[in-house]
DNA sequence: TTTTTTATTGACTATTTTTGACCTTTTGAT
DNA sequence: ATCAAAAGGTCAAAAATAGTCAATAAAAAA
């Protein structure tokens, strides 16, 4: 292990969570790398591998004088259960039907709201629309692929 | 370790808030500027960077004796108003690059939320590998899909 | 051992801020 | 009417950061 990347995750880790600011931290790129002596780009691989969305984190940066980079923790680990709950009932794929079924199920208990719904409608229908008119894809393999969407979207809001 | 454009930024922000004056205030380029030790130019680029319309303001001016800055902050109305906005906004083709500027702006301007904006960044990006990675389709055709893909989904919510 | 995945680097690119030289508009005095 | 003074505007260069991509290298898996 040892790696660099992973040197650089334990250390940006330890400043969130002492981080007293709401488990939010500003760093600069070059000076980050030069404690520990790489190449800044070294310091995007270790958030594009460590720090992504998918793994609960914000991160938004900002180039030119006194740029920066902002990462944020946006999850609690205790939602894993949710997740794995929501990736089992979402399954490999859907139909269309049963979309709507289970969004009106979360809907009502209040794990989404109305608009976040009508995002994900709009959101899988157009991949389909797209899948099927441009590129003909088999009805079946469009339901793979809107469920794999499904399933990113609803992890990305329950993380957060 | 701000920077002092950020930092021009702020005060204004100040001066708006407190203005009890409908949020409208107005200024004189020279005094600012010397008020933050810098050449006036550099207010030019604090407005055309921090106080364009599409973050909400006015800014007006006039050279001359007796010149003045006036900077307006100005409220969100009618929904027709968010919608026009919008669109013109997104435009026919988007970069990833102003998705994120834009989607940053609607969340500062608390017309999304987190959850919502994280929603459409996952939509978006799903939407672009696949296009990418299973059909090969240009970047610019890509670009398109996701500006039609990120229209309708603010005009989801926005009409909610 | 061979293959596949993950890390490391650096050359090249892109963006943002800061500064300054030069330009235009408005007012007011003569 | 003219001109000088007093604003504000434009634009492009320079400086300060961050991002991307592809070639290697190292580690893990098969």
């Amino acid at each position: 292990m040892s790696s660099l990347t992973h040197a650089i995750e334990i250390y940006i880790n330890d400043l969130l969570n002492e981080a007293a600011s709401e488990s939010m931290l500003s760093i600069r790129r070059k000076e980050l790398a030069q404690t520990f002596g790489c190449v800044p780009s070294q310091i995007n691989y270790v958030l594009s591998s460590r720090f992504t969305q998918e793994q609960g984190y914000i991160v938004e940066s900002q180039r030119g004088g006194h740029g920066y980079i902002r990462i944020e923790k946006i999850k609690q680990n205790t939602t894993e259960d949710k997740l794995n709950h929501l990736e089992k009932a979402v399954g490999e794929t859907i139909s269309w039907q049963d979309v709507r079924k289970n969004l009106s199920i979360l809907q009502k208990r209040e794990i989404i709201t109305t608009r976040e719904r009508l995002l994900i409608e709009v959101a899988l229908r157009h991949c389909d629309e797209l899948g099927e008119s441009l590129f003909g894809i088999s009805s079946h393999k469009r339901e793979g692929i809107q469920a794999e969407l499904l399933k990113r979207m609803l992890r990305s809001i329950v993380l957060a």
